[in-house]
DNA sequence: ACTAATTCTATCGTTTTGGTAGCATTGAGA
DNA sequence: TCTCAATGCTACCAAAACGATAGAATTAGT
């Protein structure tokens, strides 16, 4: 499972992505909407902004705008923003890489090589999922 | 990532897949082999035995030894067995479902319907390997 | 009876999580 | 220029989860 602050993140790129190129949405607003404490938002922003998904201005008449297009951002890098690793075990981890203590020789290790084919798989189907996914309307029944 | 207690448990039921069939194996052996604390990984086989994966006898000359063949577990399970839902949030789960608090409607949720996607997939490539698996040799170069 | 093994339950220190508090800074408009 | 509505930043905190450890109870082969 995923941290309450990944996934607010999530739904407020979800809820910036609605008004892409509308101008500003305050986080006073995105808060209520999505019924996320509005204090917690702003750090879960904040990480955003710093990481470039979202812009902001400061200031009266100020708030948040989705950087990005929609199709930029994906449910990996996300991810990886705020619960780090995608793979299951520290070894298998690309970008969070480290030795698992209980590891004698991890280049014949055989946990690891299949620790690390199921990330591969796993990453793809997070990082083919954008915030636009979220905004395509379901199809609808005939 | 998993748990510690859930990587232990897939050495475990590796180590005791290299003697499936083969008479018992002593948790000291197996902690020693595979640098897990002893007293931690009682635990873990404990659990493993009350959900059917391994057997065990007790007393002298005991110990414990794989109860079904390797290829009917996989890392699906035992994930969900020591750390909980596959699903990245708690309303896309199947096991472990649970509401979310700031939903609003989830029945059209596009955060969950696209989550339910992801784990759906991820399920598959979790499901798809067993303690087989990691039995298996690597293929030689030729 | 002895001994080597599993069984069971309680406890514990540390880290992570989810959230709050409060002040600083910025900038538009009266 | 003053006000006020907004973001920016850092520190803090309680509760839960995690990764063990401890120790006594039970079981069974010899």
């Amino acid at each position: 499972m995923m941290s309450m602050k990944c996934k607010y993140a999530i739904k407020a790129l979800v809820r910036l992505g609605q008004s892409y190129d509308q101008g500003y949405l305050l986080i006073k607003d995105i808060a209520e909407d999505e019924t996320i404490p509005k204090k917690f938002l702003e750090q879960i922003l904040l990480t955003l902004k710093r990481a470039g998904y979202v812009g902001s201005h400061q200031g009266n008449k100020g708030g948040y705008y989705l950087a990005k297009p929609p199709k930029q951002i994906n449910v990996a890098d996300i991810y990886r923003l705020f619960d780090g690793a995608i793979a299951l075990v520290p070894c298998a981890a690309v970008k969070y890489y480290e030795k698992c203590d209980d590891c004698k020789n991890e280049v014949q290790c055989v946990i690891r090589r299949e620790f690390m084919k199921i990330k591969e798989q796993t990453r793809q189907v997070m990082k083919k999922t954008t915030i636009q996914s979220f905004l395509n309307p379901p199809k609808k029944k005939k």
